[in-house]
RNA sequence: GGGCGCGUAGCUCAGCGGGAGAGCACUACGUUGACAUCGUAGGGGUCACAGGUUCGAUCCCUGUCGCGCCCACCA
């Protein structure tokens, strides 16, 4: 007998272990059926699962089991990122712990030991905790992106699009973390809004005749000026353009330049430019061909171009010591208190510094070519649509992606440089050797590139190094493109869009037909989880509590497209208890032996009941499997719920017991095998979802009846043709759900006392009236609790009559009613049934109603009439009943 | 400045051209016979506001207000 609660905590991890050891996890080698494959976006190594992470996998999970439930070969290929950044933090943190020298004591290839054996010890956790999540991807296909194949990939591509002329070396801005000292992407710097002060500076002019005051934020950054930029057209400065004037604190004379970049509206309308560090300078500088001066070193502390007395100073004392040092030289004309963006690394947190230094460049634009015509073209579609939007956005006005690091732990980039600079980009040292002999005409010392790639460089790579690339392997030519890529908005730039240049550009093909774009789950204030800031949720705390499979309906539940997610605990809870509904509605069913003992042909049960439950079924495999499709989890999962709790549970079991207790053996074992075929369906159906309980669930009911043939996860998808759809069992039911309804409804009126039960008079009752009563008056009495006769009398008089399906229904009201209160109620209703007709004889008066509204909906609103009429009738007579009673 | 989105029950949120839904919470009643609960019933909404389109608008369009996010800029 099953006990009467599910329990996750023994259940799930057998499962984990079985499904896994039965390869189910793996591509179905039928070569006839059809491809699905879902590469995972790879959690970071250092990663912990967050609830992003748990929804982003349910999601994908969802997807898998269903299609493969639908006998797709399936196939979804896990791995790990390296995350240059985050993980080097974690073990130079780990270093520092220790009291161990930092990793440029240590040595680069020491440190990289060390990484290593971070990787081993404690890296991929979180793939641990996909498999508690109940994640069914194909493991023993596992892949890691400083793994030896995509790492080839990755040289591979960086030689090819070096040759392609797609990527370069260039001397300009980055963007420069001085923590981690390292050049950083664009999308990797991230502006907060802080409280500044804007202070305003005199530079006196070199004849001494005046001076022009510039505004700046930055006072430390004067050290590096080369020029004072005004408006052409401003006229305040008309006579100071092509002056010079003296840069204070320096002995530096700098010219007053004409430039449309200055803006006579902002400041003091005169800008200071600082080439080196400000990239509107750095245009402006390049446009008058002005020098540009670094000041910083790669911690951003002044170096040696600056005065003797600032050297080596932190940026922040320096502008102290700025501030002051004008101050004393009475060059200072005033400040402000502003609010304004300041540049921050996204790990670092600090504040990025424009920097000049030489950097490897993608030539993006060029790539985004393509990228965006797939797009438009539909060869790969965004779900939901509007973001594609911000992809062609992004994609339009893509700036060089810079992706080299000055970093370790990363794919070291395939640049040997010769004694004269020369640089030969090639595969492997050997290739770089044969390159330089053939230059040279002799052997020459190389010295490789120090610098690693972007860990997006090798992300962008995934969909096809993961399936073997550059090898032509079968499962490169099987699963490219893969079928469906979700993840969160957040990362299309970083990701998505890269993968798409990358995909075009070596496959000639996109990376997947369609781009699932799911809701961020955010932290109690709304702000954005993420791995830096800490601010994660634990999912493993929820699954403890709660068990996988009410997580993860939860999330699907709440996966509606163009919302963020505030996750409730009590949303958790209530999917728990639908698990535990679910268990013991097939405790219920095992306890009254229902099996399919063997082949079960849902088109010949004889009975309404059954009949009407394999139409609902029908109906509902119709309907999940269409909003799968569509990608509306949400909605799967509601139509789900709804199906076992208000469909199943509520009508049809309760409608059964009275057949599986009575006496007619036909009756009894052909409505078992109904309810046995039908928690069947339910289970598959339900699977994708919640896998471990249905699995569960499915193994125990096959201890009874036919005997089970492999586990649900490879069973096949419900096929229920909707012709079995029976509209008269349809009706049938339906009237017998609205006379307990209306029997429950009226006994919650007429306050009737629990225990009693409603005697009811059945005038004009008709034959078939009759037997239907009949035949479920046990029913009746358990749901309703309705004791009916036919009496030929006339009703009493003070009793309030309904209609069903041709029969009177008369409740005789002494001695039970409030009357007060039931004139009153009576009243209310009147007058909204009044309401509701006026306004559909309106509608229905209307011409142009008449004229233009669909057929159906003018019938419709014929029906509602003709019903709110009759209610209408029925409280009037009701009405005088009350008043002839009282 | 540009873009995307949101405003629906006390709370968390679905929905969407044809008389507004769920879960939780609340109230009442019931429940020892599948249900660490479950069932039934009930209260509770000008679907942010104002215009427009339409026979008909919570839904489509425009505008306003409030909120969130992304991109750009910021002397």
């Amino acid at each position: 007998m099953i006990e009467t609660t599910f329990d996750p905590k023994s259940v799930e991890p057998r499962w984990s272990e079985a499904w896994e050891q039965s390869g189910a996890f793996q591509p179905k080698k039928d070569a006839k059926a059809e491809a699905f494959c879902i590469v995972i976006p790879p959690p970071n190594v250092t990663g912990s699962l967050h609830i992003g992470h748990a929804l982003n996998n349910t999601l994908q999970d969802v997807l898998a089991r269903f299609e493969r439930l639908r006998g797709k070969s399936v196939l979804w290929q896990p791995g790990m990122d390296h995350a240059g950044i985050a993980t080097q933090m974690v073990v130079e943190r780990q270093l520092a712990a220790e009291g161990n020298q930092d990793r440029r004591a240590l040595g680069r290839e020491a440190f990289l030991e060390r990484v290593w054996e971070w990787k081993a010890q404690s890296g991929g956790r979180i793939l641990e905790q996909l498999r508690r999540l109940g994640a069914s991807c194909d493991w023993s296909r596992e892949r890691f992106t400083l793994d030896e194949g995509l790492s080839a990939a990755v040289r591979k591509v960086f030689v090819q699009l070096h040759k392609d002329g797609l990527i370069y070396k260039d001397k300009r801005l980055v963007n420069w973390d001085p923590h981690f000292e390292t050049a950083i992407s664009d999308l990797e710097v991230v502006s907060k809004d802080v409280a500044g002060t804007m202070w305003k500076i005199a530079y006196p002019l070199e004849d001494s005749s005046g001076e022009i005051v510039v505004a700046t934020t930055r006072p430390e950054t004067v050290l590096g000026d080369v020029a004072v930029a005004v408006n052409p057209k401003d006229e305040r400065y008309q006579g100071l353009i092509g002056k010079r004037v003296r840069l204070p604190l320096t002995d530096r004379l700098i010219p007053i330049v004409a430039d449309d970049y200055a803006d006579p509206e902002a400041g003091t309308g005169a800008v200071k430019i600082t080439p080196a560090h400000d990239f509107n300078d750095f245009k402006v500088a390049k446009r008058h061909d002005l020098p540009m001066i670094n000041i910083f070193t790669s911690r951003a502390a002044l170096n040696e171009s600056v005065p003797q007395e600032f050297r080596g100073m932190d940026r922040f004392i320096a502008r102290d010591a700025v501030l002051k040092r004008l101050e004393d030289e009475g060059l200072r004309r005033g400040e402000d208190a502003i609010r304004h963006s300041e540049p921050h690394g996204d790990r670092s947190g600090v504040v990025v510094e424009p920097w000049l230094t030489d950097q490897w460049y993608v030539d993006a634009p060029k790539l985004a070519v393509s990228a965006i015509a797939a797009v438009e073209q539909g060869d790969t579609a965004f779900i939901p649509k509007n973001w594609e939007k911000t992809y062609f956005e992004w994609m339009r006005n893509i700036e060089p992606w810079c992706v080299s690091r000055q970093l370790w732990w990363g794919h070291r980039i395939p640049a040997w440089y010769g004694p004269d600079g020369a640089i030969f980009v090639e595969e492997d040292e050997a290739a770089a050797n044969a390159a330089a002999r053939k230059k040279y005409g002799a052997e020459a010392e190389l010295r490789q590139d120090e610098d690693v790639l972007d860990t997006w460089f090798s992300s962008a790579l995934w969909p096809f190094s993961t399936l073997g690339w550059p090898e032509k392997t079968p499962e490169l030519k099987r699963f490219y493109p893969t079928a469906t890529l979700v993840t969160a908005h957040d990362i299309i730039f970083f990701w998505v869009a890269r993968m798409m240049m990358m995909g075009l550009h070596f496959m000639k093909e996109v990376p997947f037909r369609e781009v699932y774009i799911h809701a961020l789950v955010r932290d109690a204030s709304g702000a954005k989880m993420s791995k830096s800031k800490g601010n994660v949720l634990d999912p493993l705390d929820l699954v403890d509590k709660y068990g996988a499979d009410a997580l993860r309906f939860t999330l699907a539940a709440m996966a509606a497209q163009g919302r963020d997610i505030k996750l409730s605990e009590q949303r958790i809870e209530s999917s728990r208890n639908f698990g535990t509904k679910l268990w013991n509605a097939a405790r219920f069913c095992q306890m009254n032996e229902c099996a399919v003992w063997d082949e079960f042909d849902p088109a010949s049960p004889k009975e309404k009941i059954n009949r009407w439950i394999i139409g609902e079924t029908a109906k509902t495999v119709a309907k999940v499997t269409e909003e799968l499709e569509a990608r509306r989890f949400n909605e799967a999962a509601a139509t789900l719920y709804r199906f076992v709790w208000n469909v199943f549970c509520d009508w049809y079991l309760e409608f059964i017991k009275p057949m599986l207790s009575g006496e007619d053996e036909a009756a009894k074992s052909e409505t078992r095998r109904t309810a046995a075929w039908t928690l069947d369906q339910i289970l598959t159906l339900l699977h994708p979802f919640m896998p471990f309980i249905t699995e569960e669930l499915w193994a125990r009911l096959g201890e009874f009846g036919q005997k089970r043939d492999g586990m649900l996860i490879t069973s096949p998808w419900p096929k229920v043709p909707l012709s079995l759809v029976d509209a008269e069992a349809e009706g049938e039911i339906e009237w017998m759900v609205r006379l307990i309804a209306e029997t429950r409804s009226t006994r919650s009126e007429l306050n009737v006392p629990p225990a009693a039960k409603i005697p009811l008079l059945l005038i004009g009752a008709d034959q078939a009236t009759e037997v239907r009563l009949e035949r479920y008056q046990n029913l009746i009495d358990r749901m309703g609790r309705l004791e009916y006769s036919t009496s030929a009398e006339a009703p009493p008089p003070g009793s309030v009559t309904f209609v069903l399906d041709g029969a009177t229904v008369a409740l005789p009201l002494e001695g039970i009613v409030d009357f007060a209160a039931e004139t009153e109620r009576l009243k209310k209703d009147v007058a909204k049934l009044d309401a509701e007709i006026s306004k559909t004889e309106a509608k229905l008066a209307n011409a142009d109603f008449i004229a233009r509204a669909p057929e159906e909906v003018v019938e419709e609103q014929r029906e509602r009439l003709d019903e709110a009429k009759s209610t209408r009738a029925k409280l009037d007579a009701a009405r005088e009943r009350l008043a002839a009673a009282q």
